[in-house]
RNA sequence: CUUUGCCC
């Protein structure tokens, strides 16, 4: 049954829902888990409809099955329907929060998302990156700075958050001090970085860093022929086609 | 085995 839930999941984050429908409709007895992923499964596919069909058909539910509602619905900007589903919950937790948060910030109500962050009562870590990002991609710069400062311990993905503001920004310099600021990098720190390059025209720069990165992922490549096909530079952008590893 | 934040 693990499995058959597994398989659900994975279908669904392929983008097939008949096939995830189909192994969920095949399990014997679904318990809280198979239900989950299947309103999951509906939600990453931006079927809010089938989704909320489907939470409000099941047996039981928990606080897994009402985020999952509320980020349904956060993450297509319904922010109304997602609060509705957040204050139905019997016992909001920090996820709750964090991803009514996040709908405010993804869709720039910034000032809402300050709000609800005042009125948090517990915070964690991806309540304070989710602020940091929701005000760095729009244009604070200054106040995802000081929430960034503030943070108890920022982690990669905060750090990473700053770098991408700022090189969105046009703050080249900014975000590149950040970047070698960095206590730790993961792969989605280089790949900011070198987007931040990209987007500025900063062509040379962004391939050195390309060639000067320990691991690259399938973001790092896609970045790179992208980009350069975009710049009309159609040798470089096959060059590193077929450089790639796994073209899959 | 399922839900929230960073690059795409």
């Amino acid at each position: 049954k693990h499995l058959a839930n597994l398989l659900v999941s994975m279908y669904a984050k392929c983008r097939s829902m008949g096939d995830a429908r189909t192994v969920f409709d095949d399990i014997r007895e679904p318990n809280l888990f198979s239900w989950n992923i299947l309103v999951s499964a509906y939600a990453i596919n931006g079927d809010f409809h089938g989704a909320r069909a489907v939470f409000d058909r099941m047996p039981e539910k928990d606080s897994v099955s009402w985020n999952t509602m509320v980020t349904a619905y956060a993450r297509i900007g319904r922010i109304r329907e997602a609060r509705k589903m957040f204050e139905a919950m019997p016992q909001p937790d920090t996820v709750s929060w964090n991803a009514l948060l996040a709908g405010y910030a993804q869709n720039g109500h910034l000032l809402e998302a300050i709000e609800l962050f005042k009125k948090m009562p517990d915070k964690d870590v991806v309540t304070w990156t989710t602020m940091v990002t929701g005000l760095a991609e729009n244009g604070y710069l200054d106040e995802a700075r000081r929430f960034f400062e503030l943070m108890p311990t920022p982690d990669v993905a905060a750090w990473n958050a700053m770098v991408a503001g700022y090189a969105q920004a046009g703050c080249l310099i900014q975000a590149r001090l950040m970047f070698d600021e960095m206590p730790a990098k993961n792969t989605a720190s280089w790949n900011s970085m070198i987007n931040g390059y990209f987007q500025n025209r900063e062509v040379e720069q962004a391939r050195s860093l390309f060639d000067a990165m320990p691991r690259k992922n399938s973001t790092s490549w896609n970045l790179m022929i992208a980009a350069y096909a975009q710049r009309g530079h159609l040798q470089e952008a096959r060059e590193v086609f077929d450089r790639m590893p796994d073209k899959n």
